[in-house]
DNA sequence: CATGTTCTTGACGTCGTGTCAAATACTTCA
DNA sequence: TGAAGTATTTGACACGACGTCAAGAACATG
């Protein structure tokens, strides 16, 4: 066994951030392969092709991306947890040092991704997996919130409107990359579902 | 003057069918070329290129859009404007003949266009544009809608939420294809905007 | 120190975009 | 009717990107 002369986790970390800044379609494994040092087909070799090494560079990002939704969702009046949320979702929009009139996020990125053929079925899956985790870690703090007196509705119904939101302002970013006028957007949804009470 | 030997029209729809179909990453000038019995020189010639190509059918295809929409959003109480708004929305995504598992949606193609570079700048304000109309046709709806005491609040503020709603629904049915989950969600967002009246 | 397995390396094949010059076909004007 | 001019067509070319492969290199193990 000859063991690997680069690190794994950092070549997908660089990956990433490559993908997040360029697009998967106008990153290309030599332009990762440069940066990270490494020989192109040492990345074949390691990963299999450019589609799954971005999957993996991303399921790598989804969890960081989840573990600070949760943070976000986990503190304070229902309100304020919602605001946090979308604030968080926004911000990732254009998180990182994105070049010249960057129109690529990370909240659509996976779309750039999978557009034409290829790894689509597993993209479609991975992507569809951190939607359906994200939903219920909203779900449950309406939950939460309903049982607070905080809510009252339907929190299934309430948190996939809200993903939904989040998804929309996600291409509204890529059309317009108006960030006030998401967040007045993210702040209308609160109201609709909270009822304007305190608002 | 030597006449053109094809339709430009013609073309347009053909090429478009075909970003529709596999996506604008997954559809080579090859086969749009193939398919409309043109030299693919030839279309470098009379389009400059495949993103100009797209931009084309893209607006073609906007127009006709926009006039379905405005068609919909244009008879019945306003609850069933915004139903048929829905309604025309959701099944345009999979309208047509898509094939195996195909999860390119015309909701969303302008994204796989624009995912890298070249036209980005371009393609996002064609789209942009797109929003921006359609934002207009909802919030002029919405407006007449309040006139006939339909509708109380602000008409601006409600059709960005709407419009939000449906680029979101267009990612949610890419990434999970389920038809009837979305159109619940629209009746959701009808509910919550029209003050559940009536429903 | 020999062996074997894995990683690395560089060359190759293929496909897609885009460019170019030469050939072609039509219009227009004489 | 015929010649000139112009835009289109055509096929070859260059370039970059993905992916494959065989040969060489480096390390663990006996």
């Amino acid at each position: 066994m000859r063991p690997r002369e680069f690190d794994h986790d950092d070549v997908l970390r660089i990956a990433f951030d490559q993908f997040w800044r360029k697009g998967v379609r106008g990153t290309s494994l030599s332009d990762i392969a440069r940066d990270a040092g490494v020989q192109r087909g040492s990345l074949y070799n390691a990963f299999g092709s450019k589609e799954a090494l971005f999957l993996q560079a991303y399921e790598r990002y989804a969890g960081d991306y989840l573990l600070a939704l949760q943070k976000a969702l986990g503190t304070g009046s229902l309100r304020k947890r919602l605001t946090a949320f979308f604030d968080l979702t926004i911000t990732n929009f254009r998180s990182g040092t994105p070049p010249r009139g960057c129109p690529t996020t990370r909240g659509l990125m996976e779309l750039g991704a999978a557009e034409g053929e290829g790894l689509d079925e597993e993209a479609r899956q991975v992507f569809a997996g951190l939607i359906s985790r994200i939903t219920a870690l909203v779900q449950d703090t309406l939950s939460a919130g309903a049982e607070r007196g905080e809510f009252n509705g339907n929190a299934g119904a309430a948190a996939l409107h809200i993903i939904t939101v989040t998804r929309g302002l996600a291409v509204l970013e890529r059309a317009f990359g108006d960030e006030p006028q998401l967040r007045k957007i993210a702040a209308h949804t609160i109201d609709l579902v909270l009822g304007r009470k305190g608002g």
